[in-house]
DNA sequence: GCCGTTTTCGGCCCGACTGTTTTCAGTCG
């Protein structure tokens, strides 16, 4: 079993945990979970990296040591001294650690006197009343870690970034309403425009945050109040969802949509550059002893630490902070960039509206050129086309662009990729169209090697142009399957063929990890929408936030090109 | 365990809230 940088990633994280519980230097601790986020945000797996001769010292937050930890790791599938320290250590309290409420110096206390080593004896101890006979435990905690383990078991997973919006927009409007709030605004991984969102950070400004805060906590979706202070209270709303509201003062603006936008990792660096000018940089401010230098708005911030404004989609401390200082931070791609969409489906397979509805919303859009990908034959869950079905298709559609001024509606369709890499047309019928779309649908549990052979003798086919929602995952729902997609992306520069950036929000696939690949290596990425109707070509801005995550400007987008441009690019 | 515009030792981000204290430890973000 080959190992991956997750589960590096993971054991660092465990070995940290246990650590933590053993009482070790705190910075210690900290070394091995910086380096599990280094080691987990990496694009290429550490094992290619060290075949190819890496020296992965030279990554953030890993030196000799732990660069030696992850060599073993990936000769030997496992960490001596994560072994040894289990010896000592339960594991289980790493997940104990994993309760808010218990941090590691609880956890040791409740292990060493009551000996509970899991959750579940854990549970048994609070239901008994146990854990309150503790120093420094009572009843309310006792009855918070009950609470907490039954949340912590029926655990809602992080919620899509659309339905954090649902949940999201109604009740920043409900807290602009606020008597004496000024600003209002959603922070955190929201405002980075991550994937998925695990809680809302709310930042207010006003001068009375107690009353704020006292109206914050009756608004009608609140379940539990967690904690409400005159600065800060955390919420558990009826849905389980978390929201953590802050209120600073209006001078504080700034600093504190930087402090509480993130990610913390950004911050810290940042900290870190304030610290080396003499500076303390938090969440009020940038301060030179007692007093503030920066803080009104997040550009005085950066504008005082000689750096350009660097958008919250970069945040990551992923290398923007250096390309902010040599000024090659990336212009990133926006919606009216976008000249056209180029997957979407129609009544002719799954879809819910005609081609000449879908195309005329598109114009409506702005939009130059629409390109219509219905189902291939084999796909017959979703409606797929027979051969003379898309024949068909093809003749309406040239019917409508001679009839359509300017607008041109372009000739595709969505291609399953066979198991055996085959394409479900035959050529003769798809040398008609303007581009493919070819994705797979079914056979998701190949072997990597064979999944990825599949995709590269697909791509063989001179009439494959795009390959659709590559790793073919839905967030939250399954896995993508095993492919080695770096090799697919190569592959695609070499033969002239793409990715798409799937911009369905359960879809972003690819991720912004491997937009950013695509970018190093001069892959464009087409931004495509796989609208099944109208409202669905308005999926484009998850796409278009996910791009700028994934650092692509405009020219790195195959759908920001005029027509003639594009369709050029489309030719092998 | 990492790191260097205080550079091979001695630092390492920092403020708010809660509960159980009676001045603060633990946890969180």
């Amino acid at each position: 079993m080959p190992v991956h940088n997750a589960d590096i990633a993971a054991a660092f994280r465990r070995l940290a945990d246990l650590l933590e519980i053993e009482g070790e230097n705190p910075f210690r601790v900290r070394a091995y979970r910086n380096a599990a986020a280094t080691v987990g945000g990496m694009p290429r797996d550490a094992g290619a990296m060290l075949a190819d001769g890496a020296d992965l010292a030279e990554l953030p937050g890993i030196g000799d040591d732990l660069a030696g930890k992850i060599a073993e790791m990936v000769e030997t599938g496992s960490l001596h001294l994560l072994e040894d320290i289990e010896t000592r250590v339960p594991p289980g309290l790493s997940d104990m650690t994993r309760i808010p409420g218990l941090g590691p110096k609880r956890v040791k206390a409740i292990h060493e006197a009551l000996g509970i080593d899991d959750i579940e004896s854990l549970e048994r101890a609070a239901r008994d009343g146990r854990l309150r006979t503790l120093p420094g435990l009572g009843a309310k905690t006792e009855a918070k870690i009950l609470e907490e383990i039954g949340r912590y078991e029926g655990a809602e997973k992080r919620l899509l970034r659309i339905d954090a919006e649902h949940i999201a927009e109604p009740l920043l409007a409900f807290i602009r309403e606020i008597s004496g709030v000024k600003q209002a605004v959603i922070a955190g991984s929201y405002r980075r425009q991550k994937e998925t969102v695990g809680d809302l950070d709310i930042l207010v400004t006003a001068k009375d945050g107690a009353a704020v805060i006292a109206r914050f906590v009756r608004y009608d979706e609140v379940g539990d109040i967690v904690s409400k202070g005159t600065t800060r209270s955390t919420v558990i709303l009826k849905s389980g969802f978390q929201v953590d509201l802050r209120v600073v003062p209006e001078v504080s603006y700034g600093a504190a949509l930087f402090y509480f936008t993130g990610s913390r990792a950004h911050n810290i660096e940042l900290r870190k550059q304030a610290i080396k000018h003499g500076w303390k940089l938090n969440e009020y401010g940038l301060f030179e002893g007692d007093r503030r230098i920066a803080g009104k708005t997040e550009q005085e911030i950066y504008d005082k630490l000689a750096l350009p404004f660097i958008a919250p989609q970069l945040r990551e401390n992923r290398g923007e902070i250096e390309a902010a200082r040599r000024g090659s931070l990336p212009e990133l791609v926006t919606l009216e960039d976008m000249r056209g969409d180029l997957h979407c489906h129609t009544i002719a397979s799954d879809g819910k509206y005609s081609v000449r509805e879908m195309a005329e919303a598109a114009k409506k859009k702005g939009y130059a050129w629409l390109g219509i990908t219905d189902h291939s034959r084999s796909q017959t869950v979703a409606g797929g086309m027979s051969e003379d079905e898309l024949a068909a298709q093809i003749d309406e559609i040239d019917a409508l662009n001679e009839e359509l001024s300017v607008f041109r509606v372009l000739k595709s369709c969505e291609v399953d990729i066979l198991p055996d890499g085959s394409l479900d047309f035959s050529d003769g019928l798809l040398s008609r169209l303007d581009y493919t779309v070819c994705s797979i649908h079914g056979a998701f549990d190949l072997s990597r090697e064979k999944q990825t052979a599949r995709v590269l003798r697909a791509m063989d086919n001179p009439y494959f142009t795009i390959l659709g929602h590559a790793t073919g995952r839905l967030i939250n729902r399954r896995p993508g399957y095993d492919i080695d997609l770096e090799a697919i992306m190569r592959a695609a520069k070499e033969r002239g063929c793409y990715l798409e950036l799937n911009a369905q929000p359960s879809r972003l696939d690819i991720d912004d990890v491997h937009c950013k690949i695509a970018r190093e290596i001069g892959l464009k990425v087409p931004i495509s929408t796989d609208a099944h109707s109208v409202d669905g070509l308005e999926m484009m801005r998850f796409g278009i936030a996910q791009a700028g995550r994934g650092w692509l400007e405009a020219k790195d987008v195959l759908n920001t090109l005029p027509l003639e441009k594009m369709l050029k690019a489309f030719r092998r």
